[in-house]
Formats: C-alpha cells, structure tokens, sequence
DNA sequence: GACTCACATAAGTCTATGCTTATGTATTGG
DNA sequence: CCAATACATAAGCATAGACTTATGTGAGTC
C-alpha cells in the first residue's frame, strides 16, 4: 500500500465508484456487481486493486467474500492531503466569505 | 476539472513530485526540470496535466511561464475526502492510542 | 532582423491498464 | 457426490498514457 497505488486505484471512475457503494455499506462481491455493466471477473480485477491499495477489506464468509471500506487507505491519503494543508484554510475561509456574500 | 482529473493527475509519481517541489515556491518550468532526468516535452506535458487538473496555477511572464501550487485542486479533493469522514476518525483515534503506546 | 531561450504542440513508440472469454477452486445444497 | 454458486486467476486484446524526437511560437538579445 502506497500512496502511488492509492491515487491510482482512485483514478478510475468505476472503482470510485464501487468505494462509495462500499461507503453505505459491505457488500460482497456480487451485490456490488449490480447496477454496473461490467463482467464479474472485472469486478473482482477492480476489488483487488483496491484491495492491494488498502482502501478496502475483505471478509470471506463460507462462499461469499464481503468488502467493507478500509480506514487505513483514507488515512493515508488524508495524511498526504495534510501535508499541503498550508494551502487550503486560505481556500476554505475564501469559500466562506463566498458563501456569506451570497447569503445577502 | 473533475475528481477523476485530480486522481489520475496524482496517480502518476512523477506529477506528484512536480506538485511537491512546487508546494515549497513558485517555480517555471524549467527550474521544475532541475533534479528530474525528463525531456522538456515531458515536463510541459505533465504541467498541462496538473493545470487542467486544476492542481497548478500559471502565470506567464516574459518568456517564462512561473507555475504554483493551485488550491482549488486540493480543496475538491479536500471535499472527496470529507465524504468519507466518518471513517477515518475512528483511525485517527488509533493511530493516536498507537503513538501514546509507542512513547512509552 | 537573425539568434537564442523558454516554452507548447505534434507524431510516433512502448508499456500499462481495463476489458473480455475461458478456466480454476472452494463452498453449499440437493 | 454432483451440480450450482461465488468468487479468483489466466490469457489475450484494444485503448490510454508516458515517453521520445522533431517542430512551432512568442519573447528577449545582439
């Protein structure tokens, strides 16, 4: 798990996608097939990724292998973030004063 | 600008430490290429990446062009993130228990 | 005005990646 | 125990992406 892998499993809009399905709540692996258009083995390439990525986790429960949102992947990249944090209280007080002028 | 442009202009190691020396000052291009083995060509292309990513800011002068840190980038991804919170403070909370442990 | 400098853009190549179909492997139900 | 279910893995293909060299463009220099 790195935060290469980590931007790079985000990168894609179908495995974003599958996170925040995995955000409501686990699922496994076919539950979260439905919806999409994608064959099962696709999914199971796109879980791995994530999975290797550390932003999800897997369960196996006799047949059936539930995933559920792994904090540490979210750590890791709010950790990154922070790091540039000098950047964006600046931002985020712009966007209240935005907010406030449109409020009148 | 999307979340998607901001993940796969992140996922590439090289862009993000473009993104990182341009974190410590405004720099152009070609002081950006300093420490990198890249081709010009190679370098221009990854800050046409960042820029459309909305990560990094340009401002021509003469015939350089200076390029900064850009917040807006940092504050959708900053606001992704915040999608997910409910996750991560219970992992704050460990990391934090985890160090307390380590101190002793 | 020719020349150089600091870039951007074009075109081509090679590798990475996302998809497919086919197959393997446990697990479970009849 | 045999078929079906729920996955993972393998192999092949087609597109995307990161790089290169070559070229274009506009701004400073002499």
């Amino acid at each position: 798990m790195s935060e290469v892998d980590i931007f790079k499993a985000l990168a894609d809009p179908t495995r974003r996608a599958v996170f925040e399905r995995l955000a409501d709540g686990e699922k496994n692996a076919t539950e979260l097939r439905e919806g999409f258009s994608l064959s099962q083995p696709a999914m199971s390439q796109h879980l791995a990724v994530l999975r290797s990525a550390g932003l999800v986790a897997e369960q196996k429960s006799g047949r059936h292998v539930h995933y559920r949102v792994n904090p540490d992947g979210l750590a890791q990249l709010h950790q990154w973030l922070h790091r540039y944090r000098a950047f964006w209280p600046q931002r985020v007080d712009e966007l209240k004063q935005l907010l406030k002028e449109m409020d009148q």
